[in-house]
DNA sequence: TTAGATGGTATCCTGAGGGATACCAGTATA
DNA sequence: TATACTGGTATCCCTCAGGATACCATCTAA
């Protein structure tokens, strides 16, 4: 099939190299998981880590640091008897919502089709 | 879903569960990208590898095949002078459109950020 | 006193994710 | 003849993501 040669086809279109850099930000295991529990709310490092799956302290800690350097989400340490440190997301994390809800809304759709095929869930 | 008031004070949350069920079909580090190639028109092979950053052979297989696997993507070989081989999007597949656009809309946002910030995109 | 909750950090260690490279068979083009 | 394209496989190899575990200091409740 010659002939489509002059397209503006030189190498990866600007929507493949803006989401190449979208997923660079969420790489590890658990930091949409992260946001996505923290678009509910805020929460504090332990809310955190019941809520998303079985992350581990270490892990929790090191995702959300670096959820903080590419400024997503905010760290308060409150002044409280045990301290107690909320994490929140910022303005600029906030507009990842729709990402987050389009994700959980197919999830959904993806576990009734998984559950109605008669799949069991075993790893959860 | 906003507006969501229901506390499920044991555990994770059906979104969550969702969530991290979504994120395990998406595994690896080139399936959304794959997908989001695909979710313009079907492809070849080659035409996928050239389109997706710099996936080598073996994990463009490997990743394609997972994505057959879930029904997420067709694979289609066809009898041409050398076997051609066409990749495209499921129905059920397709129905992650939402997904990608968002996440190459939040991306998009994402660079242009970065770029009045003055920082260089070393990588690609 | 002991246990628990708070939010972490420091180490150790393993598996697998994934890169590099070579190779294959068939066709075409120069 | 030689090179390049098609869509892959087969190996080798190695980094590092991430799990397990222990530990820390402070405070409260039983």
């Amino acid at each position: 099939m010659p002939g489509k040669k002059a397209l503006n086809l030189e190498g990866r279109s600007q929507d493949m190299l803006a989401l190449l850099d979208a997923l660079d930000i969420f790489n590890g295991k658990w930091k949409i998981a992260i946001m996505c529990s923290l678009n509910e709310r805020k929460k504090r490092f332990k809310d955190l880590q019941r809520d998303v799956g079985k992350i581990t302290g270490k892990m929790l800690s090191k995702e959300l640091k670096e959820l903080e350097i590419n400024e997503l989400v905010k760290r308060t340490v409150l002044d409280t008897k045990p301290v107690t440190v909320e994490y929140e997301l910022t303005s600029y994390g906030g507009s990842l919502e729709k990402v987050i809800i389009e994700l959980v809304s197919w999830g959904l759709k993806h576990r009734k089709r998984i559950f109605r095929k008669g799949f069991i869930d075993k790893k959860r």
